[in-house]
DNA sequence: TGCCAAAATATTGTATACAATCGGCCGGAC
DNA sequence: GTCCGGCCGATTGTATACAATATTTTGGCA
């Protein structure tokens, strides 16, 4: 069975004459190759493929209905985000992050947490604490009723939002990668977290109205270290 | 005339009937796209294309004497490491940095080498000390001799033997990124800075080798800072 | 003259075809 | 029995062809 649905389970009817017809069609198809990153990345972060799985071009065009071409292209992409590896005439394979990997991740993760929160601080204003207690609410009620699929789902919001509430675009985007790329282990262990994690999220988000520079960034950088800490413990150990 | 040279002067004489014949060639040739990726970053950084230029496909792929295919996938390569932009339909545009990105930039780079440098600091030893004061001596060489060139190559070589002093690959492969996109900007400028540029590398060199953490970290966040005040006083000014 | 629509052109997106290389399998020699 | 060499299937790399969309040009009209 695919791991991933075909998005196009019709031929695009090459057989009919409308070459050129009516101009923008029937809503603006984005290009398949970023379909094919979307529905990738899902895959990959739902599970489907196990790290170190091999990636072929040719079986997962035919699973989502497209040639290889988009396939190939969006393989870059992915490979450039992190989530899978390329070797030159051997194909992509589901990046297997080591222990060492893990940790140098979060060593990045935490100190750029710790900056984007201390610029969050300085940059408080009504409206990003107004979204930040928003989702705080959120993630709140979610805990409440043991939704842990939503409460993964509120955490990525959580750090958007204060990614945002950072204002440097850059960092944004750094972290966002860096997250996604350790996204699987996190949410492994985010169960049995998630009464801290949501509390140390109140915190910051304390800290940062506040602008309490100093702790808002101790607290952010704390926060990904403590989480850290338990992802090493649960894979790593001393050596993987 | 075209801003890249071509590496395939000749077809591949796609009518010889030689089907696998002799392994291996005539030297591994790695594929296309990497060596387009390699050609366009050298273009890049040369500044052969101005910022803002369109970079059309099937004039690229001509002047490498390649098809659009390779030239596609090193154009989405590119894009992931940012720089160059690529909207649907539209096409691929070499980045244009506003001032603002600039300036984020710049923040993320001068926490990251500050992270860095205190990793270094940590970790030093004998052989990391070894490299980096090599990599000192020759920029004094170079600057004796007012060798602006060879003074950037340099520049670049002591910023990757820090990073693997410090020993976090993901650090140190996020710090390249982020350099090679606000590369032409430091090099313009660089010529003016150069003495200051080396007395500050020598500074941190010694506080990494005497395990200083904390004064390794200031010293190289400092660094980035100095030049990147220089920087955007050249370009942004308060608004680009 | 200036502006709008529609054809003509340029360029990107996708599919298919073929070439090149990798990995495993088989057979023979020692 | 084991090791080496070469065939064979599987898979990636590249080129070409065509389809779809963006951009420019052109022509008509107010």
């Amino acid at each position: 069975m695919p791991a991933v649905a075909s998005f196009r389970s019709e031929r695009a009817t090459p057989a009919t004459g409308l070459t050129r017809s009516r101009r923008t069609a029937a809503g603006t198809h984005s290009p398949l190759g970023q379909r094919v990153v979307d529905a990738l990345r899902k895959a990959l972060f739902s599970g489907s493929y196990k790290p170190g799985e091999r990636l072929v071009e040719d079986r997962l065009a035919s699973e989502m209905g497209v040639s290889r071409v988009p396939v190939r292209e969006a393989l870059r992409v992915l490979a450039a985000e992190g989530l899978i590896d390329i070797a030159p005439r051997r194909g992509a394979t589901v990046t297997a992050l080591s222990s060492v990997a893990a940790r140098d991740t979060i060593e990045v993760r935490a100190t750029l947490e710790g900056l984007n929160a201390r610029l969050a601080a300085r940059r408080h204003s009504p409206a990003t604490a107004a979204a930040l207690e928003s989702v705080l609410a959120m993630g709140g009620r979610a805990m409440a009723k043991r939704d842990a699929r939503t409460l993964n789902t509120l955490n990525a919001r959580f750090h958007d939002v204060l990614a945002n509430a950072g204002g440097n675009a850059v960092l944004a985007e750094i972290m966002r990668t860096l997250r996604t790329r350790t996204t699987s282990f996190f949410a492994e262990m985010s169960r049995k977290r998630a009464k801290e994690t949501w509390e140390e999220h109140a915190a910051i988000v304390r800290a940062v109205i506040d602008g309490d520079e100093a702790l808002a960034e101790l607290l952010a950088t704390r926060h990904v270290v403590n989480a850290g800490a338990q992802v090493i413990a649960a894979i790593g150990g001393p050596a993987q």
